[in-house]
DNA sequence: GCCAAAATCATACTTTAGAATGATGTTTTT
DNA sequence: AAAAACATCATTCTAAAGTATGATTTTGGC
């Protein structure tokens, strides 16, 4: 939130100065005119090019793709194992082989499963794992 | 790919258009300056903004976060109603849930789901639905 | 109109998942 | 050091999920 309005504050400073550049360059340069209005102009599509970037894909929750998000995490109260198995649980794989890949039992594996479902609030493993993604735990 | 050949060019087009127009205007324009550049800065600003549009959410991976990949669907060869089904199974609704919202029984949906595991090469739903979401098709 | 998919459903069966309970040893935390 | 949380596992049961097979009805293209 903050860092929105820092990046956006910032922008709008950059184009104002700007444009202060091109009324001033118009008073000085009189000879290379062409070369000048290409490099504003190429100024001033970088700006609409960033400006772009950060309206669109990065406006949301500020949470980029792919990445696991902390703070959700640990608002979720799942301990280390269980955020393990969920994420293997997210791999499609079945108890069976999360128990092997973790040198534990099937019956542990359940154990862990069930406490991470009523954590995570879901009814099945795959509901688990849809609202895992949703909060980008995953 | 044919569209983004169109696209660049168009685009290459109306760069070169709005450079001669600023050089134009430089000679023709000499009381009314400020309102100029500012209109200038903003048609290049806006050349930016649509660039950057198409560069990053079209272009490279071709594939935005978030959005379906059609043709990797068609690979998969998954029917209409097969493919509805593995959206829901990705919400991470039971087989009776289904079964309830699309108005047919839990056979029916079951018969479904089995297919859908073969032509995804799934053993279990969460594989199919980990798959689908690696394939971009959820 | 015909034909091949697609969609629907059933029945019977196997396998996996999940719930409930309880037990024990190990870390953390206070 | 005591309490609380974690991790481990077992047993018993119930509920879902998935397989296999076969049948009927819709639908979309040619």
């Amino acid at each position: 939130m903050k860092q929105t309005v820092f990046i956006f504050g910032g922008l709008s400073i950059a184009i104002l100065i700007l444009f202060q550049l091109s009324k001033l360059s118009l008073l000085a340069a009189q000879g290379n005119s062409d070369l000048f209005i290409i490099a504003a102009g190429v100024l001033f599509i970088a700006v609409g090019f960033i400006l772009s970037r950060f309206l669109y894909s990065n406006n949301k929750t500020w949470q980029q793709p792919g990445a696991i998000d902390r703070d959700q995490l640990k608002k979720t109260n799942l301990s280390k194992q269980e955020y393990k198995i969920l994420t293997l649980m997210a791999e499609g794989l079945s108890n069976m082989e999360i128990a092997e890949g973790l040198f534990i039992s099937e019956n542990t594996v359940k154990s862990h499963v069930s406490k991470i479902l009523i954590k995570l609030n879901a009814k099945r493993r795959t509901q688990a794992v849809r609202i895992g993604r949703d909060m980008n735990i995953i």
